[in-house]
DNA sequence: GGCTGGCACTCTTGCCATGCGAGTGCCAAA
DNA sequence: TTTGGCACTCGCATGGCAAGAGTGCCAGCC
């Protein structure tokens, strides 16, 4: 079937202030009001015509016979693709962002830091997924001798990020060992992917003394589990408070229900993956996420990029029923500002 | 005035079946469930004087003319105080904690696992203060050369804590250099504790090149700045989703205060930090922590000790009426548990 | 003096009927 | 194609009513 058959300018127009003042007042639009806002001098029941067929086409739905109309989410959908005219974000929470995110020099903290900004700012739920690492380059290796059998295995990977763990050792390792153990493996593999270092390490192996394989092999072990769970695909979900207090969340099940995705974060992160691909803003809209919990929410993200390539997606959370044409800008303003502070330059 | 003018065994035998019933069902308990719930073979009639007893003494309170009694923040506290038969913790969920805080080596992740595991075994929400360390000896320091004039520094402070930063240097040092740098720093000052090390530095300055001073400006910089801000005062908190489903969250006003005070965290660290100077364990009920926001909720909490030195609180909080009975035994044993895992032996 | 049964009273809760207001759907006329 | 009119449908607030649970108090009993 063609789209949209019988869908006129003066239809999409009225659609429009409809949507625009449902996301105001959060009560169903009536013919009167719609009369009196949209400008257009027509009658009441004009306006009932067209709503007719609005809600045929699926864009808009009463909650009850007699109680004015609300956009569904196809008619979301709708307004947010053809019908949306953003507002820029003014210069003074540009330069806020700017300012607290360069404030924080770790790149954690930066991390954080934009989450919480977007949640301030657009009094919504912030959503950063941390940056994933195409390369991860094994820029330096240390062992710190902590107590008998104990070893501080300190591992510097990329540029920033310093993962740290106490293994237990076989037997006891003097400080001199461990130094040249780590010597060892700094000139052999720094600069290399810890991918194929496993590998490199095992090759390796006839040359060094027995017992030296054993403290290696650890090493190599945290390697691989720093590979795997470092935070990768983790994300980080800042002021989850704002969402309570939307009238569409009064009811503590699905607020419950909310809340435990965010803290299982698993959902969550399903869809920021799905919009990682996507190249620029992606606006999921209420059911469209496939996820229950998130029934009566819509989520607004982006990717952004480190010299021009995707390591990360970032976003908010909020009820449908949000201020797109403020919140989008934002997201996309925080993604620019938040690329180039991770780049390494 | 003396305490308890006119209470009898029987009216604290009384007062137990009463805050236990309620604990378990939740609504106001009448005279005639108490009679036929106590075993003591007492008609309604008798329970009814002697709840307007209870009453007179502010133990417990009727919402409202004909509804049953509810005990009061003072009949928890007496309950809890003089009443209470707490309940073992069954192996089970005691190998469960050790098993599962075993697993994690990071004392990080120690934390978090200890928090989780308290909100997912009470079904509450469960707290963990982050250690605090009396001494801060710097164990070992390293740069990095990342770039043009940036420098990657690692602290190892104490036995497990890595802390790092990236600082951008006034001109370009050489790998050579830094290691210099480092090495003049580890020997002088290694096993020194971080306070006194500014100082020391600032003494030394005269000896060593100018440009030099500033990197190691910038490094004490750094180590001042762990001091203050190691996460130190900071504390993990789990499960705050529990929380709703409770029926005196339905509030969604009320959770909001609760969640709002989780994120802010400061109310919460400052009862902890009232609770760190009581050996033993402690209970906060309802309005006795003087938080408006933790109204309806009571905290259970205990220090753990490493060496016999209190470093930290745990406990949980949840609403008033909570299975203090099983609580509180959890939250004991947690404590040992932690405790034990993060001595450095 | 302490315990008990009885009785009147209070308060909540659920239910039903009612009325009002807002808004729609449809029709006939302009 | 637009408009005014009219009947109709809901939701919501209100008030009255009955049932249920529980209390307070009193008089009698041990």
């Amino acid at each position: 079937m063609t789209n949209l058959p019988s869908i006129n300018d003066r239809a999409l127009a009225l659609l429009k202030t409809l949507v625009e003042r449902y996301i105001q007042e959060g009560q169903p639009v009536g013919s009167r009001t719609l009369a009196r806002e949209s400008g257009m001098n027509l009658s009441p029941a004009t306006i009932r015509n067209v709503m007719a067929d609005l809600e045929n086409l699926g864009l808009v739905t009463s909650p009850h016979t007699s109680a004015g109309r609300v956009p569904t989410a196809q008619g979301y959908r709708l307004f947010v693709d053809r019908l949306l005219t953003v507002q820029p974000v003014d210069e003074q929470t540009v330069n806020r962002f700017r300012e607290e995110l360069t404030g924080s020099r770790n790149p954690d903290e930066v991390i954080d830091a934009a989450s919480s900004l977007l949640s301030e700012v657009t009094r919504l739920a912030g959503l950063v997924m941390l940056p994933r690492h195409e390369k991860m380059i094994l820029r330096h290796i240390e062992f710190l001798h902590l107590s008998e059998r104990k070893v501080l295995v300190i591992l510097v990977i990329n540029d920033q990020e310093v993962q740290n763990r106490v293994i237990t050792t076989q037997r006891d390792f003097t400080p001199a060992e461990l130094q040249q153990v780590a010597n060892y493996l700094n000139a052999e593999f720094a600069g290399r992917e810890l991918e194929s270092i496993r590998s490199g390490i095992i090759d390796s192996m006839q040359q060094t003394r027995d017992d030296m394989h054993a403290l290696m092999q650890t090493a190599v072990d945290l390697a691989d589990r720093v590979v795997r769970t470092s935070r990768e695909g983790d994300c980080v979900i800042a002021g989850g408070t704002n969402l309570m207090g939307y009238a569409e969340m009064a009811d503590v099940e699905k607020l419950r229900q909310l809340f435990e995705a965010f803290e299982r974060k698993l959902d969550i992160l399903h869809i920021l993956d799905q919009s990682i691909e996507a190249e620029g803003l992606q606006i999921f809209i209420g059911e469209e996420s496939g996820y229950e919990a998130l029934g009566e929410c819509s989520l607004v993200t982006t990717p952004y990029k480190v010299e021009g390539d995707v390591i990360g997606v970032l976003g908010v959370i909020g009820p449908t029923r949000m201020a797109y044409d403020r919140v989008i800008p934002v997201v996309d303003m925080t993604a620019k500002i938040l690329g180039s502070l991770l780049s390494p330059a």
